[in-house]
DNA sequence: CAAGATTGACTCTTCAATCTTG
DNA sequence: CAAGATTGAAGAGTCAATCTTG
């Protein structure tokens, strides 16, 4: 295959390597992290990401402010939520803001105590297979590389105009 | 949220920091890659990797090898290729070599022109999202760093044991 | 009509069971 | 029995349509 650097049709050496080992690296981390949370706490990693954020915000939050912090639409949301109202870790109630519109998940005793058993094992998971393997030196750069781009990419998933260029394909987004 | 460092159960700020761009910018861009690949070609993200690796390995290749390359197990090859061969991209063939368990999938000429017109956009959105916003600068320290991840993680599913330290939780590979 | 939220249909992924060949 | 590959059912995500409230 062609080796083209930066303008052509294919990806260079190094891009080619970035990016593959970018797509691999993020999908075997998520199959463990998922297994763990599902083989030894009975949740998914997105019902686990959930909790995480309710906990974070006090203990409640508006499904709307959960769908637009987690990388999820309305309808994913409601569905997860509904699932863990099945299993007892949250309730929901009317907003307590005057919108009637408005519904917010409330984390029950079950929900925090499952997220506090879950939380260590998974902080330690990306400690040894992320973090670690990047190097406590290049760690900083490389958290604000990564926060640059995730960034850019709500920027525009929120109808802000692009800064410093034309991105021409995040009308995907 | 305590701020350990390194230590403790939750994730101190530089790793949180890491940890979820690293999340959200891989969700972000695998969403912007997989609706142009829908809406434009047609395909779905593994449709398009599956028929990479074909063609990268001169149009011909067997399952099982398929599945070993592209983090997915054989029971997914095998449906995203039935899908391909409905569509008329690949073709299914007894595998070349001696072994009449082997099955090989082929590129046909349809799968190669697909794969030509969507190839040149999904270079470009890479670039666009990716790596332009790491930097050029950084990006051959962030692929190694990445493929460090990947290859780490890769040997592990292989069954080698550990160089370096004792990885209790690669078990839910 | 716009925003918050939900539902149902369809698609994709995973898991366990199956079949065939070495 | 182990390895390569496939199948069917169940789980989770996406999309379009719907309902309610501002």
């Amino acid at each position: 295959l062609s080796d083209h650097v930066g303008t052509g049709r294919h990806l260079s050496g190094d891009e080619l390597r970035a990016w593959t080992g970018f797509l691999d690296a993020g999908r075997m981390i998520n199959e463990v992290l998922a297994k763990h949370l599902v083989v030894d706490h009975g949740m998914s990693h997105r019902d686990y990401e959930v909790l995480v954020r309710i906990d974070g915000a006090g203990g409640r939050m508006r499904m709307s402010v959960l769908a637009r912090q987690i990388v999820a639409s309305a309808a994913l949301i409601s569905q997860t939520i509904e699932r863990l109202e099945q299993r007892g870790m949250v309730e929901r109630q009317p907003a307590a803001s005057g919108d009637g519109r408005g519904i917010e998940a409330v984390l029950l005793p079950q929900g925090r105590e499952g997220l506090a058993l879950a939380s260590a094992d998974h902080a330690e998971i990306i400690r040894t297979l992320l973090h670690q393997r990047v190097g406590t030196e290049d760690l900083p750069t490389f958290g604000l590389a990564m926060s640059r781009v995730a960034d850019h990419l709500r920027a525009h998933r929120r109808g802000e105009p692009c800064s410093d260029d034309q991105c021409p394909y995040v009308r995907y987004l």
